[in-house]
DNA sequence: GCGTTAACTCACTAGTTCGTACATTAATCG
DNA sequence: CGATTAATGTACGAACTAGTGAGTTAACGC
């Protein structure tokens, strides 16, 4: 039986394959173990591959790690830039801003994961890549043009600047999921609990509307 | 001359100067690398003894890592245990105990870094532990009595949960340092900047106002 | 003084861990 | 088909890293 012809399936060498398979690999040995606890040996032997292949590919364990976090916030930008808010009256659109990031960050533990490490590493790997350095959010754009409807509409205080809430609306979800653990471990509560989910997400966004509602003059 | 009678700050030996000095590196140490970053070699030089000293006293990294948690964890409760706030009036109280978080998770950088550590790792040395494992927080019951009041005053909701509000306030000033070298790489904003604290821990002091005084009832 | 012990020093090792030299095999193309 | 190159596998090594064995010295009670 001759070789197929290329554009095949089923080819023993493939190099997006390949690479993909490290990356996927990779992504959750390092959002698991963190980059310095994560093992180059450890992610070629979970791989279909070998660890010459990593270095084959991605040239060692730090460029493999920037290649994770370009594919992990990349991902997470382009489902941002799905938001679609413009049909909707600003408060409803807000807490649809605010669900959309709670779900979000819930449904990808492993990015949120990164981040965390990320910064204890002091973003020095964001800094390294050209692909990320700068990265615009697409979801802050939307938030920016829903602010700025209900200012005209007089029903939003004038005095909030979008990156705030943005920061707000993270905060609250980031701090959700990065620290489950040490709040669970200190406090007995499971914030990650799906009894309790509702109640958080509704809070978030009650919360976001009570301040943004509130006239900026204060007693 | 005669060696002078214990007690004395100029001996040799000194096993309680010691044993400071070394959780005292280790801590910076670990609060700068991470737990599986941080190198026992690396803690041993920058101290006045050597690495058979860590061994001596705390038995191996891990042991000493946990010292480390404990010490970080107790000091902070101690100045929490300071909070007064019985004086003043529900509104006052929430603003001045918001503010107490803000300005002391500023103050120990260190402290909100060995929390982001301890989460990648799942809590599982905080778990190990005695001292940690369901430490009580006091500013927790302080908070509690402020919300009592408050309700009891008809001036806050009566539907929201001391460590719900709690929570509130660790995810915005923790997400203020811990997140912060990510944030600035992707959005170019230092939430550290000096010269929008004011701004951050009025706002933070506001949103829960804003949220604690709405009226349940909402259309 | 003197023996005992707690505190301390030094040199060493077993096991890891990232990275690479070198050999090899599959695909591709004239 | 034969040669060239891209992709892959094997084996190894240099440097690091947590931890220890064994001896040494200061402090302290008597």
């Amino acid at each position: 039986m001759a070789a197929p012809p290329s554009s095949d399936a089923e080819r023993q060498r493939d190099k997006d394959r390949t690479r993909a398979d490290i990356l996927d690999v990779a992504t959750r040995e390092f959002a698991d173990k963190g980059y310095t606890g994560a093992r180059v040996d450890e992610i070629a032997e979970r791989t279909s591959t070998t660890k010459r292949m990593i270095y084959y590919y991605f040239g060692g364990k730090e460029q493999l790690y920037i290649a994770v976090l370009e594919q992990a916030y990349l991902a997470i930008r382009a489902l941002e830039a799905e938001l679609d808010v413009e049909h909707l009256e600003p408060e409803d659109a807000i807490r649809r801003l605010a669900e959309l990031t709670f779900d979000h960050h819930e449904a990808h533990p492993d990015f949120i994961r990164l981040v965390s490490i990320e910064n204890i590493h002091r973003a020095e790997h964001i800094a390294r890549s050209e692909v990320l350095a700068g990265l615009a959010n697409p979801a802050l754009d939307g938030l920016t043009q829903i602010l700025e409807r209900g200012r005209a509409a007089g029903r939003f205080r004038d005095d909030v600047d979008p990156l705030d809430v943005h920061m707000v609306i993270s905060s609250f979800c980031v701090f959700r999921l990065a620290n489950r653990h040490t709040f669970a471990a200190i406090f007995g509560r499971d914030m990650l609990d799906p009894d309790r989910r509702e109640h958080y997400r509704r809070m978030l966004g009650d919360m976001l509307i009570d301040y943004l509602t509130r006239s900026t003059t204060r007693p």
